[in-house]
DNA sequence: CTGTATCCTTAGGGATACTG
DNA sequence: CAGTATCCCTAAGGATACAG
């Protein structure tokens, strides 16, 4: 995966979010720092689907290097690392919740409460501006 | 990447996409079928992005093992196969439409016209449930 | 035209030991 | 706790020849 833009496969913007998040892990570390709220590396490694330490420590270089997460270091404990969204990561919402729908309506086996991708599917621009808004704050 | 639900590295929506359409290649196979009106395994073929026949081969037949693209005999002519969308493939279309509105904000080299994706954003449900009609009077 | 088959190479990724 | 460094292995993918 390259991020150079004279290594792009083509200028198609399918291909873009291909070469900037297309792999197994990248897309699983955005979701538990949008919708988990996890900030630390222990959490991010504590998923469901088992990254591990070399795939975390790269992927989120990379999320880095894309300015897709940020890191600080935490206020309250030097020794800490803070990781969150920036902007251009939050704005990865839609196509997350996107996702979540698409996947709720054909995976009978996916966990996402219906109700919720229900209120989605009516009002999807209300939604995802409620959801921002609430993004933003956590990472403010 | 499996598709039986044993094999899930886990039930969460974000991975099942995953585990449908997560590599390099998938993504880019629905795009030409949505967008670019291909439905000839050649035309498939001819991407910018130079898929090989058997890579290509293996996607069809696992997106139709996943009821994403069905194939029939081109009645007008015995010998070719048509490749089209199900309506669970056409469920995919918001997915592309905010992967397209996501590139082309943080891509200046993506090659969306910017006004059609201003007016996305301004109307998504109204322009969604346009194109999707349009992709069913094209594929019946 | 629509694929299969084969060969080969490489990138991605698990496991695990180790470091500041 | 937050990573780095290695080792090793496999799956994914390019090239290309060939078949129905």
């Amino acid at each position: 995966m390259k991020n150079n833009s004279e290594n792009y496969r083509s200028r198609c913007p399918i291909n873009f979010l291909l070469e900037s998040l297309g792999d197994k892990w990248t897309l699983l570390v955005i979701r538990d720092l949008m919708f988990k709220g996890k900030r630390y590396f222990g959490e991010l490694l504590a998923s469901d689907e088992k990254i591990s330490t070399n795939i975390l420590a790269e992927r989120l270089k990379r999320l880095e290097h894309n300015h897709i997460v940020s890191k600080i270091v935490d206020p309250n404990n030097g020794a800490k690392v803070i990781y969150s969204l920036t902007d251009k990561g939050k704005d990865l919402m839609p196509i997350m919740l996107e996702v979540t729908a698409w996947s709720s309506k054909h995976d009978e086996l996916t966990n996402t409460p219906a109700p919720f991708m229900q209120a989605f599917e009516q009002d999807r621009t209300g939604l995802m501006a409620k959801l921002r808004f609430d993004l933003d704050k956590l990472t403010k």
